[in-house]
DNA sequence: TTCAACCACTT
DNA sequence: ACCCTTGGTTGAA
């Protein structure tokens, strides 16, 4: 007897014997089945070898299915394999450990592929994917997918949420009480009163039966409490909804992604429900939850695993399932322990982007002009790809098979323009728009990885040649646009990587800038879209030499009124909030002139308002937390030659049992006198408000200031009076001036 | 005043 | 062990 049910793909773990897949039904029942299913690994090399192999195998105690075949490897062409199938998949971690001691000289394919990305690949489904299962019973025979991670308005699954939020940040404060709510339902209670807390907490689950527990500070610091009280007091919870499954815990690590060191804590996994723990998701910050979902349906990775992926982990197992599915063998990579180099240095030491000076100053009626994904674009467009052959100096689009990468990145990138071109379409207060916008920025991140992973030598499918071909072709568009824009008598303003600004009198109106793109587009055979016209935009000088333009730091205002900055101190993560806010308040309030005729208008205003802002900084009227300053650890304390003051906070919070690991945020307040700096994160520690440096913050007020208005100053004068020119007295360095100027108040 | 060390941004 | 873009700031020599 089988029966036919349709629903969302939940949650997949192996099991003792066979796989769990979790099913939130049609009709809303959630529903736990079992699946058998073998993972499949292969092993080359020498036959008598592979034949003392198969012999070993027989040996073993755990079942395998053996067999001669022929693969492909992506460098070498078809080759003789031994092929492993593995009746029990979780138990292919252990035996493969085993092979790979008795047999170290071997080499291995798909050997190090975890078991719910296999299962995406041979089933071509996804987190969330809409399923039909074919049953007898508890057991899937069949599983087929309704739906592909590609479309743009999937179905949502009705998920049920529960959230639990201590009312303040553990790391630094004593967090007294835990707010849980769900649906319409929210209450706090004591955490001191354990016993009372975990039995309450598990008559919610019990009768509301969240699928998501959404948490603060949950994977390291909530939900390891409450095991620990669970197992003190006697109280069961059954945070698992498969409780026949332990709670799993992920350890804290450390790795590089673009340049920057990334800290990730440790994750506490739940089976049959997800656990999300908001201030520990990669995504979170920027896309929320519709981020987490989206990379977990492109990259197939199971949603909790997809909440802290790093975007190079992202493209691996997006690359993973197309070789799966393709039968192109994935090849064992050892874990060295060398340092990687990391994508952003390739992009750099190869002097990857072409970069232009800008002409310093402010301009108007400005069109930014922008390669929508050009580097991934250049990969699809020229099958640019490890295993693809290449001519030296080729920039014609090749025939032939697409390669892993160009198969890779082409449902993504579509995926992106559908997602951009609906986005320019759809009304400004359209509900889809800021899901879309956080569906193009979640995939931004994996296209722009995908890149840096062509150069990178840990890369499985990795090579530097193709890595060089993408930077050439991107240069060569870039200049193949400049000339178009100069052919129509534009004038090119500045030119960065993958965008230009460029300039025409009378030229204001998206269909001013039409036949440019489409020339562009032409000439390069890549997409092309007009970012937005500016009704002004500021680029910087060098702040250390104020004669040279600096190719990365400017703002400006479309003409829809909204604003774009880069490389100032807004965008800056270690800038106080309280900088940060007054620079976008500033430049909200310049916004304001329908043009850049009108600046000398709102211009008074904007001044006002900064010398408004300084009163209350020097009157102690900041709220602390305004005045923080977040920098990130780049390395081990013990390394640092220079006493930093992130270092010296650190080292505070080491002295009161705090230990901070690379890539964590350290948070501190400048302070007067030694050590200068104040941490933020030491419980029980509170900074005296008088402490605060306040001359140090002041310095930093006015650099952000100046940052914005000096440009805009120096453009309308001759019609200002020359008083407004000067906010503030002249800049002075030494402290004990400071120290008057804050006291005279 | 100079300079090495350090942090962050650009995509 | 090696190389390391840019701009900018900080604190010690």
């Amino acid at each position: 007897m089988t029966e036919t049910i349709t629903g969302w793909l939940f949650d997949l773990y192996p099991n003792e014997t066979n796989l769990t897949v979790w099913l939130i039904g049609e009709e809303g029942r959630r529903q736990r089945f079992f699946q058998d299913f073998a993972a499949v690994l292969y092993a080359a090399g020498p036959s008598t070898l592979l034949r003392q192999l198969w012999k070993w195998l027989m040996g073993q105690p755990i079942p395998v299915h053996l067999s001669r075949q022929e693969r492909r490897d992506v460098f070498h062409g078809t080759i003789p394999v031994l092929s492993v199938e593995v009746l029990q998949p979780g138990k292919v971690d252990q035996i493969f450990r085993e092979m790979v001691c008795a047999f170290p000289e071997l080499s291995w394919y798909d050997a190090d592929i975890s078991i719910p990305l296999r299962y995406m690949a041979r089933f071509d489904v996804f987190p969330l994917a809409r399923v039909r299962l074919e049953l007898r019973d508890e057991t899937i025979l069949r599983i087929s997918p309704l739906d592909t991670p590609w479309e743009l308005d999937p179905v949502p699954a009705p998920l049920r949420m529960l959230s639990l939020e201590p009312d303040c940040d553990p790391a630094h404060g004593e967090t007294k009480e835990l707010v849980i709510s769900y649906e319409r339902v929210r209450y706090s209670l004591p955490l001191e009163k354990a016993a009372a807390l975990l039995v309450s907490l598990r008559a919610d689950l019990r009768h509301y039966d969240p699928d998501v527990i959404l948490t603060c500070w949950g994977d390291a610091w909530l939900l390891p409490r409450l095991a620990q009280a669970s197992t003190e007091s006697g109280v069961a919870l059954p945070l698992n909804r498969d409780e026949s499954q332990p709670v799993l815990e992920r350890k804290e690590h450390t790795y590089f992604s673009y340049g920057q060191i990334v800290y990730r804590g440790r994750q506490t996994q739940l089976r049959g429900r997800w656990h999300l723990d908001q201030h520990n998701a990669t995504l979170w910050g920027d896309y929320g939850m519709q981020g987490v979902l989206e990379m977990a349906r492109v990259t197939r990775q199971p949603v909790q695993e997809a909440a802290r992926l790093s975007p190079g982990t992202g493209i691996s197992s997006m690359q993973f399932i197309t070789a799966l599915q393709r039968g192109i063998l994935i090849p064992w990579h050892k874990h060295q322990a060398e340092t990687p180099k990391s994508a952003m240095d390739l992009l750099r030491s190869d002097m990857g982007g072409l970069v232009y000076q800008p002409t310093v100053g402010l301009h108007r009626e400005v069109g930014g002009v922008d390669f929508v994904s050009m580097y991934p674009g250049i990969m699809v467009r020229f099958n640019i790809s490890p295993e693809v052959p290449r001519a030296k100096n080729d920039l014609e689009p090749t025939e032939g098979e697409p390669g892993i990468v160009p198969l890779t990145l082409a449902p993504l990138l579509n995926r992106r323009l559908a997602l951009k071109s609906a986005l320019l379409s759809m009304g400004k207060y359209d509900c889809r728009r800021p899901v879309y916008q956080a569906l193009a920025s979640a995939e931004k991140w994996l296209l722009v990885t995908c890149f840096g992973y062509l150069g990178y030598k840990n890369a499985r499918f990795g090579r530097i040649e193709a890595h060089e071909a993408v930077t050439a072709y991107g240069r060569e568009a870039l200049l193949r646009a400049k000339e178009a824009a100069e052919e129509l008598d534009f004038e090119i303003l500045h030119m960065y990587v993958d965008g230009l600004w460029v300039h025409k009198p009378g030229c204001k109106t998206p269909a001013d800038f039409e036949t440019l793109l489409r020339e562009i587009a032409e000439r390069t055979g890549l997409p092309i879209s007009l970012d937005g016209i500016y009704r002004w935009v500021v680029f910087l000088p060098s702040r250390v030499n104020g004669d040279v333009p600096v190719p990365n730091r400017y703002f400006g205002v479309f003409q829809d009124g909204s604003i774009k900055v880069r490389g100032i101190e807004a965008r800056r993560r270690d800038s106080a909030p309280f900088i940060t806010e007054t620079q976008l308040q500033l430049l909200e309030i310049l916004a304001q002139a329908p043009d850049a005729d009108h600046l000398k208008e709102v211009l008074p205003r904007a001044q006002a308002y900064a010398r408004k802002q300084l009163q209350v900084l020097r009157n102690g009227r900041v709220p602390i937390e305004q005045l923080l300053v977040a920098q990130k650890l780049s390395k081990e304390l013990t390394e640092y030659s220079a006493p930093s003051p992130a270092v010296r906070a650190v080292r505070q919070m080491q002295a009161a049992g705090r230990a901070v690991r690379p890539g964590q945020r350290v948070r501190f307040l400048f302070t007067l006198g030694k050590p200068g700096v104040c941490a933020w994160d030491v419980p029980g520690v509170h900074p005296n408000p008088h402490t605060i440096d306040l001359p140090r913050y002041r310095t930093l007020f006015e650099r952000a200031v100046r940052t914005v208005l000096d440009p805009i100053e120096q453009s309308v004068k001759g019609g200002v009076e020359a008083e407004c020119l000067y906010l503030f007295p002249q800049p002075c360095q030494g402290s004990k001036t400071f120290a008057r100027m804050v006291g005279e108040q």
